[in-house]
DNA sequence: ATAGGTTTTGTCAAGCTTTTGTACAT
DNA sequence: ATGTACAAAAGCTTGACAAAACCTAT
């Protein structure tokens, strides 16, 4: 990703006309640089590493010192996360979250947004974080307060993005969380993607009776009921209910509970892939 | 926010022409300064200090004592930040667009997309304030490169709202400017508005011949076309090859040049109003 | 598939100016080359290995000590087709916008910039088909359509990548087109190159009146003024007041006008050749 | 403004290891 | 052709030093 570690310190001193020693100097006291390391443990250094060396110069002769540009050519890199894989940015905003440092945490989610369409940040970033969340908190790995507080960040973020989605021309699609439920980001994230595709989301949140989802699915007649949950368990005392929905609506199943293939049978549309390839496919299906 | 503090005292001397000494003076007596310290005890300086000190300066040179101007210096930050309410915020956003303070300028529309939906923002900040910005201009008030530079940031910012807005299952809305007509902002917001009701955009920018509309307009078969002109003297030359796209879609003539009324009997529906109301008129109008 | 093995080691030697000893310690130490054997056991060397060892020699000469170069050679011939190359995205980029199709000409952008930097993805992928989409509008290949709408998609992505440009410490930059030009693509991307490498941008975009820039130039400051123009015919009627700029400031100029040479002599820089180059020459001259 | 102490930072040195082109003996 | 040897060049680590720039307090 950042090119090949392949020159020596020599020529890097002779391509950014900065000693040997210096450069060591400047890997030793601020972390500038850290090459890899040839089998004999010689340094190697990379294109990227020449870029950052000539970044530090550059401060330097507009006077800002050593300390402080070392850390200027740094931040340099982080704060252009373009250069940075998914992955990459994915564990900065894990980072962020992790030591409840919610500005940082809006301050990556504004530049991710900035650098991406919105289905691709939900799609490689904040749902693979969220996945990667509650797989640490089953281990043991995450607190419950780090949960709560990653989710309300996130959260408030997606129902920004989500404001006026009930606006429009598009098909209607009603989302809720099935009874029991709170795990809502999951679905938001969905609604958010349908609606990139012009449809217009109602929107009924966790934990919604499925006595009031059949009676908005028959005031509104939506072109897709979208149900949503992540423990199993919620799908079993609602199927009766589920089925009749599914008779009248286009019904859709999410989160991890469409995994365990339950009511398939019933004309009900089980999500258990990606987001984005899941809505695409609900999106370009006839309308019923 | 304030820039990274970087600059040591020596540095923060050379630029601003104060001695080390005077500097740490004017901390210690009025304040001036509140450096943040390196590890080791030095006094490191952003960017805003280097503008506070020049203010002093300015002021103790036209006479007022030390202690009056490093309060007048201070106060005249105190007095920009953080608004809350969106008409403030309107103002920050004109103010720092005025002042060439690009990073100023999208924190707050940050801020503003954070809390409204694009829809307002548009409605209620971006278009009041280009109206507001054309006025000064015609007044003498406002100069070109601030009309340059507030574009700039504001086309970046909404093409970066439109990201994604040719996508999905509504219906289709070419839009274009007139030929010869460079302002395209206008046009870019009624683009975001309509997609904000769930219809697929197709955008040809700036200065479209009219020819190129019309290809498009038999290519795609859109269900609306949009076209944008500022000023009124581009339509006359155009007014045929309009009148004929209109009898093959239905077309809608938008910015300042729909006021005139020119083509109104010809099947042109004028987009005089603003934009939100003229979006939801267009997009609630029977297909044709 | 390597061809046949028939040079001895002495052929191969004086093919590529290397010493037979080294050649065997090439072969002994990185196992540069394999060559076969004649029943008396004698080397045999096919025309890859010329090839492989003019790869090493050239990597050499560059500074890239032996060891490291042994591993480039071995490995472009192993890894080079592996990777999505630019080329293919470019071309797939390429089609989406000739079809009009905006959200996949979205989704790839976010892929490449997932995978590369933005300087490389500019210079690999965004310029190259800007330059090609130019010579086939040339052609006739092109239409203005497809034209207007890559611009537009491009224009709103690079804008997007482009916030926050005006935010930092590093030297300032003030980048305009001149007078009457209207593509102002190469500029922003030239803008974000210096950018990566560390520079403040101040944009004032297309059809700049030369006093504005004068103006801003005045007021600012800036370390560099960056004037843009694709039509050569722009740049004389502003001659004379580019020379009083460049008196005062450093003045560089680019895009296709560049090329015809006018104010070489004037202390204007003239950015001709490729983008990233003419940045990093540009952001490495001293400060003026 | 000065005095006396501290931090920062580029440079150097000593002693040892790795790398690499070339040479030599078998 | 092979294997070993060798020596120059380039690197590595540790430690230290001194000039410049800063700090506090008087």
């Amino acid at each position: 990703m950042t090119g090949e570690a392949v020159l020596r310190i020599g020529e890097l001193s002779k391509r950014s006309g900065v000693s040997p020693e210096l450069l060591r100097a400047w890997e030793r006291r601020y972390g500038l640089l850290e090459p890899t390391r040839s089998p004999g443990g010689l340094r190697l250094y990379s294109p990227a590493d020449v870029e950052r060396v000539r970044l530090m110069r550059q401060h330097l002769e507009r006077g800002v010192a050593a300390a402080e540009a070392a850390g200027l050519a740094l931040q340099a890199e982080a704060g252009a996360p373009a250069a940075a894989s998914p992955a990459a940015l994915r564990d900065d905003l894990a980072a962020a979250l992790d030591r409840f440092d919610e500005p940082r945490a809006q301050a990556i989610l504004d530049r991710l947004l900035a650098f991406m369409t919105v289905d691709t940040v939900l799609g490689e970033v904040v749902l693979p974080y969220l996945r990667e969340l509650g797989d640490r908190w089953e281990r043991g790995e995450a607190s419950v307060a780090q949960e709560h507080f990653a989710s309300g960040v996130l959260r408030g973020r997606l129902l920004g993005l989500a404001r006026g989605w009930g606006l429009g021309v598009g098909p209607t699609a009603v989302l809720a969380c099935l009874s029991g439920e709170q795990h809502d980001l999951g679905l938001i994230a969905f609604g958010l993607v349908l609606r990139s595709r012009g449809w217009r989301i109602v929107y009924l949140g966790p934990d919604a009776p499925i006595e009031t989802v059949e009676e908005m699915s028959r005031e509104l007649q939506p072109s897709l009921v979208v149900l949503h949950a992540v423990a199993g368990e919620r799908v079993e005392p609602v199927a009766e209910q589920l089925r009749a929905i599914a008779g009248r609506h286009r019904v859709a199943l999410g989160g991890a509970a469409a995994a365990t293939g339950a009511l398939a049978d019933d004309g009900v549309l089980l999500l258990s892939g990606d987001v984005i390839a899941e809505a695409t496919r609900v999106s370009s299906l006839d309308p019923r």
